[in-house]
DNA sequence: CCATTTAGTTTGTTATACAAACAATTTAGT
DNA sequence: ACTAAATTGTTTGTATAACAAACTAAATGG
């Protein structure tokens, strides 16, 4: 048998592999998946001392200068928490709070050209990571899973209105 | 423009969502996707106060009763790490170290009952829901999508040997 | 103009993770 | 057999991360 018991390990414990284990099924296949990607993730946040979270973070002042709250509800996260993580990145630099215009309680929280710099080489080596896994599939192929997994994304995901 | 900001976002800011997108490409969509499983996983633990990674360790439990060090091994984790996370798991009765045969040093680590049924009944509650998920796909697809997903699995992720 | 929301921070608690130091065993070398 | 070295786990100290509840300051609505 080799379904259900799989599912929440990043790696298999023997190297009868992914291979050996024949087809995984949609279920078994999304969540080995995201442990492979988020791994990449942690793996190279922590060669820069990013937290997963601070990527996201990073990822959404991209192009982004939301408020405290703002970003507490697109990081899923308490108010408290978001406090926290933005202290944290603004002693080392990364970002920082700027007044908003007509609210004399609220920030907007800005990039750095330093937390640029960071997100633009730490995005590299993701982006370099995550095409080595994709090169086991075609071009074709990666067309098609792209396809499909945007659909997959688009669904609503039980949450939310 | 539309693709690289979008990376480390588990949901887009604006409601111009997945759709109001278009394709993403590989990465992004793989990115994404991860977030979504991830969440998922992280959103019905906590309904169960389990932590992600305890998901993880109750999942390779499932079938085995590794030791402390295999376990540090197959979680990615530091073993002081591990002593905690069994710590926890143990007080909390899901888990119980049981003394090793020809080592007096190391112990094996398994699941007790409790473990056991509060690993099936999250784990039905996740499979319903990533299941909602995969909804979005025909039947076709989502064979079509695992098989993809499978061979990316496969691919030795630029870690270990 | 006062009552209520709203935006963020503070405080206290818990979980998580690592590294370095340590204890107890096991394994090797001779 | 007996010591030296390696292995298995735990302890200790530090830092991040997350939450909830209490709190401050500012905005908004009657």
């Amino acid at each position: 048998m080799c379904t259900y018991s799989k599912r929440m390990q990043v790696k298999p414990m023997n190297n009868e592999a992914a291979d050996g284990c024949g087809e995984l099924s949609v279920i078994d296949s999304l969540v080995q998946l995201s442990f492979v990607i988020q791994s990449i993730l942690g793996r190279i946040g922590a060669d820069h001392d990013l937290s997963i979270v601070q990527i996201r973070l990073l990822g959404i002042l991209r192009d982004r200068e939301p408020t405290m709250l703002q970003l507490a509800r697109h990081l899923g996260l308490d108010k408290s928490s978001v406090t926290g993580l933005i202290d944290r990145a603004e002693r080392r630099g990364l970002v920082e709070r700027t007044a908003t215009p007509n609210d004399r309680r609220g920030f907007n929280v800005r990039m750095t050209a330093a937390g640029r710099e960071l997100v633009r080489t730490a995005g590299a080596e993701i982006e370099r990571q995550i095409m080595d896994v994709a090169a086991s599939l075609s071009a074709a192929e990666r067309a098609q899973f792209a396809a499909l997994a945007t659909r997959l994304i688009g669904a609503p995901a039980s949450g939310e209105p």
